[in-house]
Order: structure tokens, then C-alpha cells, then sequence
RNA sequence: GGCGCGGUAGCCAAGUGGUAAGGCAGAGGUCUGCAAAACCUUUAUUCAGCGGUUCGACUCCGCUCCGCGCCUCCA
């Protein structure tokens, strides 16, 4: 099965070929650096580093490119409450975004690129716009785009313009604007931005939130390009206006297909900073969790279906990656074994997993089909383990075949560095073995007990004491 | 009001017009001085409810109930 993804634009899973044969290229919404992004913000991310790595894995070239945007009012209401300029009042959140996204070991984007670096790119763009009659210049001089010039508008998320109610917000604009819904290419400087303000054919001003996507996804990736990426709230305005802008100026199609992911929920309700209902990461790093289990509670939920965020969740996570990682050291260990070439009934049983574990990823990235083809991979290779009828070279393909899965799920850790227990730690253990060969097992219970109280465990297997650290 | 998503075992979660993947937790067993780990066995006569279509539906259609999201801050 070829690769397929659901399409929002047609609402319809589709067979998904590049435009160019072998070549990806991928916009992504980023974050709008004014604050911590909670890890909502990151289960979109997360979803996105999935795509990109199953793109890859597929053997596409992808070129994934990520906003940041660093300038909007909430970045201007809040740096200038923190009496910093804007750049370095984003800047410290960028920076934090980066360490996030490493913890979370989310692949780098190819671009990142910053609004403020792309201002001239917009001006180029409203002019584009105005010169085409499909916006114009309000009298507060401001530039808005026209929805009636647009009779496709609505095409991604079905909203006719009468239907909508209107918001609370709509009103400060409403005597600028020709429509409710027209929305700002271009915003007007006022007091309330303080320095904030670039020069324009129509005044000093900054630009609107979406009109940053439009540019700065042609600038890199052309006017037409595969896949577009964001949070289902993003479908609205945002990606359709985006539509609206990049297909008004360019006269052909924006995005070919559209992936959007549903929410992050905690306690049933949406996660978000307006509802304050939210973790970051950190608030979790601090209450012990790590990034890896993290990364898989966001991955082991489909992207289109709702995720509950629960402790429970992350507890789960840990048990199960301890249990992969215990799984990872026995064929670690059963490389030592004795064989030049694996058997083919192992070679066979390791195809057949990685033809599983792409057959689940082809298929809109279903990632309970692609666990569970690791999973009963790795209970198969237990038993034959357990059987000792595994070679070293049926572990070392098998741990081979581990880190071309680990490609795309980036928590196995295949070749992490083995936790070496410290000499006085070995001494214990040692100390422990003596007495349990002296059947003083009082004395090696004494011991095991000192082991765990310095937090390693040990683990008497046929091949002798194995040290592990605990929570490690 | 408009546009959508979802309700599958204690929890999480796939899936198919022909009779329920996987993970966590639980139970029994093998192994062990005891543990731990691993492995084996086991855990939904049933897929929100009610109708309909069908030889047969959890899967298709209709209705009802419940939860959630979007309708210009939002991943």
C-alpha cells in the first residue's frame, strides 16, 4: 500500500505522491514565541516530526519549513509589558522552543524562519493583492483582504460567511473594514505597539498573522506545494485565509493536501494558555518525567483523534519503554553469542515486521498498526531469546532492523550508552554474588537492598548479575 | 443556529459486511534461594441505545442519548 494521508481540503484519505517525484516539500505552523509552549502546542509538533520521519523512512526527501511567529499582539502586549524589546523578548522563547523540541527529540525543520526576517516578502505580497483588486486599504490605514472577491472562500472548512457569528472582536475593526469577516493583510501602527512598526506603501504598521504563512511558504517552496500542517483550531481562519491570500495573488492551487491534528485534551477539555488548563514541558521535567516519555504519549495516539492528557498516561509510557529498553539490552547482550550470519527464519520474521511497521505508517500514519508490529516483533524475539536459539548475528540483525525502525519513532535507543555502574557499585554487586554463592542470603538481600537504596537493581539472569539503574 | 470529530474490555487504543490487533493494569504458570526481567496461558459471546437493510453488522442506513472541537487568540 502506497502512501496515504487525510486530506482536510477533500476530507478523504488519498493515495499521496509528491509533486516532484522523491521530493517533500512540507510547511508547518509554528509556535507564536511569546510564551512557554505547552505540550498541547507539542503534540502538533510531535505529529509533524512523525510525518517528516515517515516521509523519510518512505525515502523521500523532505524539505519541512517552520514559522516563528515573532510578531502579533500577544508578542507586543507582552514584551512590552516586560519592558524588553520585542526581539529579545521573543528571543528567550525561541531559544526555549529549540531546548523543547530537543528534549523532545523532534527532528529539526530545514527553515525556521522568523516573521520579522520576512517583512519586505509581505509588503511584496499585499501589493500583489491590492494591485489585483482583491483587497484594499481601509480607513484606518490598514489593508484588508476581501473575502467577496473570493468565491471560493470557505473551501477547507465549509463556512459560508453568513453563517458565521460574529465575535466579540470583530467590532473594533468593523468600522474599517467593507465585511465582518475581511480580515488584515496589514495592521495599522498604534500606541498600543509602541516601537513595534515597519515602513509600508500605506503607513507604518506590521503585518496580519497569516499573510507571514503565505510569503514565507512561497518564498520557500513555491506557490504551489505538497503538505500543510497545523492544529485543527488552525483551519480556522488561519489556513483558510491563508488559501484565500496565497491563491488570490499566485492563481494557482495553494496546498495540494492538508494534514490537521486534533487536540490535546486534560480532564476532557482542550489544552490551551487561554483556558490555562495547560503543562509545558518543564512543568513536567520537574515533576520527574523525561521528554522521551513524553514523546511517547504524544506518539501513541493517532493524529485526528483526540488525546487525553493523564499522568496515568505517562506512567504507562514508562513501564512500556522500560520494558523495550530491557528488551534492547538482551539482544545487546546476545551479540557476544557465537554465529557469523543470521538464520533466514529470523530474516524473515525481521522483513515481515519492518513491512508491517511501514504498512501502518503508509496507511494516514496509523500508529497503533505500527506499534503493534513492533510489539509482536519484539515478543517474537523474546521467546527466541528465551529459546537460545539466537545468534549474535540474529541480534546484531536485529538490532539493525531497531534502529532503521527507530528512524522514525526516535525512543528505542538502540545504542544509548549503557549506564556503567561506578566501581563501588560494581563492589556490592560483587560482594552480593560472593554471599550468594556462600548461600548467605541473608547477607546478598542486605546488599540488594544497599544497591537500590544508591538506586541501581540487579537482575540475576543465567548469564550472572546485571546492574540497572533505576529510572534511568 | 452552521460545520465537524468521537462513544470498542479496569484504563489507552486499532479494526473489518462473515464473526474483536496492540499497549498498560489484573490473574494463573515456567524460571529463581527469594526477587526482578523474560516467556507461556488468561481477561469484550461483544463493539453507547433503538430501529432498518442483509444469509450475516461492531462494521452500511435512519433515529436517539452522551462527550468534545471550530464558527475571527488558539497546535
Amino acid at each position: 500500500m502506497p502512501l496515504h494521508f487525510h486530506n482536510s481540503l477533500t476530507r478523504r484519505t488519498e493515495p499521496f505522491a509528491p509533486m516532484q517525484p522523491g521530493q517533500v516539500g512540507l510547511y508547518t505552523c509554528g509556535p507564536t514565541v511569546y510564551n512557554f509552549a505547552h505540550i498541547g502546542n507539542f503534540r502538533a509538533y510531535a505529529f509533524e516530526d512523525l510525518l517528516r520521519r515517515t516521509l523519510a523512512f518512505c525515502g523521500l526527501k523532505v524539505t519541512q519549513v517552520m514559522n516563528l511567529t515573532d510578531v502579533d499582539d500577544k508578542t507586543i502586549r507582552d514584551s512590552r509589558q516586560a519592558g524588553l524589546p520585542l526581539a529579545v523578548f521573543t528571543q528567550r522563547f525561541k531559544d526555549a522552543f529549540f531546548l523543547d523540541l530537543d528534549a523532545l527529540r523532534i527532528e529539526r525543520a530545514e527553515v525556521y524562519p522568523a516573521a520579522t526576517d520576512h517583512i519586505p516578502e509581505m509588503i511584496v505580497l499585499i501589493q500583489t493583492l491590492l494591485d489585483k483588486g482583491v483587497a484594499y486599504v481601509g480607513d484606518d490605514r490598514s489593508v484588508y483582504f476581501s473575502i467577496a472577491k473570493c468565491p471560493r472562500y470557505g473551501q477547507l472548512v465549509h463556512l459560508q460567511p453568513e453563517q458565521m457569528r460574529g465575535g466579540g472582536r470583530v467590532k473594533n475593526d468593523e468600522y474599517a473594514k467593507e465585511s465582518v469577516a475581511d480580515f488584515a493583510l496589514w495592521k495599522a501602527w498604534d500606541a498600543a505597539d509602541g516601537d513595534v512598526k515597519w515602513d509600508s506603501p500605506w503607513g507604518p504598521g506590521r503585518p496580519g498573522w497569516h499573510i507571514e504563512c503565505s510569503a514565507m511558504s512561497m518564498e520557500y517552496l513555491g506557490p504551489t506545494f505538497d503538505l500543510h500542517t497545523g492544529g485543527v483550531d488552525n483551519m480556522f481562519p488561519h489556513h483558510e485565509d491563508e488559501i484565500a491570500q496565497s491563491e488570490a495573488a499566485n492563481g494557482v492551487q495553494f496546498v495540494r493536501c492538508w494534514l490537521h491534528c486534533a487536540h490535546l485534551m486534560v480532564n476532557g477539555e482542550k489544552m490551551s494558555k487561554s483556558a490555562g488548563n495547560f503543562f509545558t514541558l518543564r512543568d513536567l521535567l520537574a515533576k520527574g518525567w523525561n521528554g522521551r516519555e513524553l514523546r511517547w504519549v504524544l506518539l501513541g495516539c493517532h493524529y485526528r483523534q483526540s488525546l487525553n492528557f493523564t499522568f496515568q498516561g505517562l506512567a504507562d509510557a514508562r513501564t512500556t519503554l522500560a520494558r523495550l529498553d530491557d528488551f534492547i539490552g538482551r539482544l545487546r547482550e546476545a551479540q557476544a553469542r557465537p554465529g557469523a550470519a543470521a538464520a533466514p527464519e529470523t530474516t524473515a520474521r525481521l522483513e515481515q515486521a519492518v513491512a508491517e511497521f511501514q504498512a501502518g505508517l503508509e496507511d494516514d500514519l496509523n500508529i497503533s498498526a505500527t506499534l503493534a508490529a513492533l510489539f509482536n516483533l519484539v515478543r517474537d524475539l523474546n521467546k527466541a531469546l528465551d529459546g537460545n536459539v539466537f545468534s549474535g548475528a540474529d541480534a546484531r540483525a536485529a538490532l539493525a532492523t531497531l534502529r532503521r525502525l527507530d528512524t522514525v519513532l526516535a525512543t528505542l535507543d538502540v545504542d544509548r550508552a549503557d549506564d556503567e555502574a561506578p566501581a563501588d557499585i560494581r563492589q556490592l554487586a560483587d560482594d552480593r554474588l560472593a554471599a550468594r554463592k556462600a548461600k548467605d542470603f541473608a547477607r546478598a538481600d542486605t546488599l540488594r537492598q544497599q544497591l537500590t537504596t544508591r538506586g541501581w537493581t540487579v537482575e540475576d539472569t543465567p548469564a550472572g548479575p546485571r546492574l540497572k539503574k533505576i529510572g534511568g
